[in-house]
DNA sequence: CTTACGGCCCTGG
DNA sequence: ACCAGGGCCGTAA
């Protein structure tokens, strides 16, 4: 079968589950981690992919931008939003801000 | 084989 | 700091 992508996910998968707590990372940063720069998108469908009871913190994934790639108005968004305020984040529109810290002057 | 579409990223205005 | 445009990679139609 296709070794490459396979490994890519259980790599991605690994990684995410390595994700401490009261942390974010973004797709590309990843994807760059597993080895397959330039494959944010992929990790992007790979958590689309994800099942509804997996432990994995996909909640902790976010954009480069620092924002939820979700609308404000779907179920998805709200969901994150609250697992990343849950963790101790501080979301101000649909931008994330570190806990307690936000820009800090 | 071409087109369309993503839980994206980066650069510019 | 915010929004828009173009590009990248893989899968599905």
């Amino acid at each position: 079968m296709n070794q490459p992508i396979d490994r890519f996910k259980s790599q991605v998968l690994h990684i995410l589950s390595e994700i401490p707590k009261g942390e974010c990372i973004a797709y590309g940063e990843l994807a760059k981690l597993a080895g397959f720069p330039g494959y944010a998108r992929q990790v992007g469908s790979l958590m689309k992919k994800l099942p509804k009871d997996t432990k994995l913190p996909w909640h902790r994934v976010i954009n480069a931008q620092k924002r939820i790639s979700f609308p404000e108005n779907t179920d998805a968004y709200l969901r994150q939003k609250e697992r990343l305020e849950q963790e101790g984040w501080v979301i101000v529109g649909n931008k994330l801000s570190l806990n307690k810290n936000p820009t800090k002057k």
